[in-house]
DNA sequence: TAATATCTTCATAATTTATTCATAAATCCT
DNA sequence: AGGATTTATGAATAAATTATGAAGATATTA
């Protein structure tokens, strides 16, 4: 059965993206936009893990993880903004499993998340493998085979076709994959996403100037096109 | 079929963590908390080995040991606290066929429950023998050959080629690379792996700076190359 | 305990990828 | 069609990741 990971932050938009990386990585997830709301959705979810914003209104992550031990020792993983390793101590003493400071790309994220599963013993869930038309993408063998042929991606552009690959047919704004491969970090410029598709199509396309898969949308961003019955 | 392997302790924490390794492994892995629980679902689940804390609330391991020992001869490795040799002699006169003090290392456990089992005439739940290319690793006999040439891996080189070849074609991290190395416990420095990926290729490759068998996927980790059809 | 082997850490060189930018090409709209 | 906007592309630069040699720390063996 799916493993349930909370992640508790007060930005909205960190939280979305995290969520859609982790449930491609084939877990389930439960949000919480403060400490006291936290508590509450931890009792009636039981996560299998934690990922906990340590700045936060009404009730920061600090004080979250001491109310929340005493019921449980679901793993934490802390996020931190501050790059000083002051955090890094209080956090792990009162019993963080791990943390990751802001900003952090997703995939780093998932990374850390499957290790303290690992280490804690939790059986990890199977990442999605994504099968459409002849190509497939494994993310949790990390790759991608084109008419059998398996092909060598960076991981910006393994991330954007697996974004994607994900949602055939609709169409991403260079935000939404930006968000994707960059996750929280300072807003980038949209137009990167461009190179990195122009960079995909001449890797996976037979006609990288009429491409086949990687559609553009004028005006809105690309999409992936959908299977035909 | 798979062997199915008992662990007893009450610390949840260690048993996760170990039943984690040994499922891994391909072993069946079933649980108690204590002497007695241990009793009932040893006749229960007849397991083929039992790995046993000495030191249990309710019935410690000695007791489990005189009782259970009365109606079954399977094996036992004990598990004991302290470094004195006082539980030895008195686990291995009590009829423990091996014994290992905490901490231990994952890897270290298994190997020894292999071990046990080789020793008692049980067959091996995996297969030993990994073969691709023109490598032939052997976990039993512990030997790597490589264009009929035996070569001499550390333990940390044979374990990451081991784990490597275990599955060829897919990207391993460093941090699943690393805790089949150290045992999860503490996140070493994943930096460790390369270091190691480097002195393998060194014994391994022909020509280490363009290796054919381990390569570096960018952002990832590493993986051994699949071999094609 | 000394001797040896292995593992980890660290600094830095080498390599690969990501981003930016300028400009060409395509699309849209009236 | 013409102008405005958007996308594609090649190339330069910046940033990030990996490779490597060597020193220091640990562990193992004699």
């Amino acid at each position: 059965m799916a493993k349930t990971i909370m992640v508790v932050d007060d930005e909205m938009r960190l939280v979305s993206v995290v969520e859609a990386y982790l449930e491609q990585e084939g877990f389930r997830v439960v949000k919480a936009s403060n400490g006291r709301e936290a508590l509450f959705v931890a009792r009636e979810e039981k996560p299998d893990l934690i990922i906990l914003d340590v700045m936060m209104p009404e009730m920061d992550g600090y004080e979250f993880i001491r109310i929340h031990r005493k019921e449980k020792e679901t793993p934490i993983i802390l996020l931190t903004a501050k790059v000083e390793d002051d955090d890094r101590v209080i956090g792990l003493e009162l019993g963080a499993d791990d943390y990751i400071t802001k900003p952090f790309r997703p995939r780093e994220l998932v990374a850390r998340v499957r290790a303290v599963l690992r280490r804690t013993g939790k059986t990890q869930p199977r990442a999605q493998v994504l099968r459409v038309g002849q190509i497939t993408l494994d993310r949790e063998a990390h790759f991608v085979k084109v008419d059998d042929r398996y092909i060598d991606l960076t991981p910006s552009e393994f991330d954007l076709l697996a974004a994607l690959m994900s949602a055939p047919g609709r169409a991403f704004s260079r935000l939404d994959l930006l968000d994707r491969l960059q996750g929280t970090a300072y807003e980038g410029y949209e137009r990167t996403i461009d190179v990195h598709v122009k960079n995909l199509r001449s890797k996976i396309e037979s006609d990288p100037r009429k491409p086949h898969y990687i559609e553009t949308v004028y005006g809105v961003g690309y999409r992936f096109r959908r299977e035909y019955a």
